[in-house]
DNA sequence: TGAAATGTAACTACTATTGTTACAGATATG
DNA sequence: CATATCTGTAACAATAGTAGTTACATTTCA
């Protein structure tokens, strides 16, 4: 279980959010629907909040609400906020300069990662919150 | 250095291969270049061997080269052979059922990955070990 | 036969994620 | 104002995946 699963959470906790869009939402009813900690959720919260895209009020009745209409949340907007980093990672240890490959590798593989990440973030971009929230409730994908 | 490399190994591998083509390499030079341990190679080409897309000799002698020609390799096969996994995680857990959200979410992230990989996917076919061993020879990216 | 190479198992070290407990701080409400 | 309630966050354990390393069986050439 150690698998980043940041934004398949963050998509279901903003649907939540977004299913009941007029209350402010206890950090432990969602994590009854997400089947997990209410600290794992709240730690989640804090970087929706952070990306600007939930608002948590303290205190009794406290609890968190989107910032913004659902139709003006992307799905890449959220997959930024958890950060999940890059689709695939660089070499851990520098390669070996005095290789006519080693020494350029890394600069074509750093611009591979680039262009690869911007094309799952257009992907992303299609589909808002509200759309994910249509497919979700008509029960049919 | 607990991210996913191997990607970025495998490409920097099969790039090797490509240059020496017409030698046998041995796991210890490549090694070499890739700035790691000959075992951490070996198992990556045994990954890359059971895609196909390298043969190895066993033996005094012995040593690996590609199994086709660099332009009929595609960073799409090298991705799918070192299987990196997806773009995203679906939950650990279970989402609860009982909510209208959990129980539907899960059928709509899998269908979301699988588009995304495919994204993926479909970008990097556009790049073939040739074109890669190109720009890293031109030294330019 | 012996040297040299791969293939692979076993183990350690490191790192990231998740889950959990604990508690400080904020706030609505009686 | 007092208290119950909720968020924010620190600290720690458990789990798992990657990388690095050692060791050794197996294969093959000379």
């Amino acid at each position: 279980m150690a698998a980043n699963s940041q934004f398949s959470m963050a998509v279901h906790v903003l649907a939540i959010l977004a299913r009941y869009k007029d209350e402010k939402i206890k950090s432990e009813a969602v994590a009854g629907s997400v089947n997990t900690n209410a600290v794992v959720i709240r730690r989640l919260l804090g970087q929706l909040s952070q990306a600007k895209l939930v608002e948590s009020q303290t205190g009794a009745s406290g609890g968190t609400r989107l910032a913004k209409c659902p139709n003006q949340i992307t799905l890449a907007e959220i997959y930024k906020a958890v950060s999940c980093g890059e689709v695939f990672a660089l070499h851990g240890k520098s390669p070996n300069r005095d290789c006519p490959i080693g020494k350029n590798i890394e600069a074509v593989l750093c611009n591979l990662q680039k262009e690869i990440d911007k094309s799952v973030g257009e992907k992303l971009s299609q589909y808002t919150l509200q759309s994910v929230l249509e497919i979700i409730e008509q029960g049919k994908v």
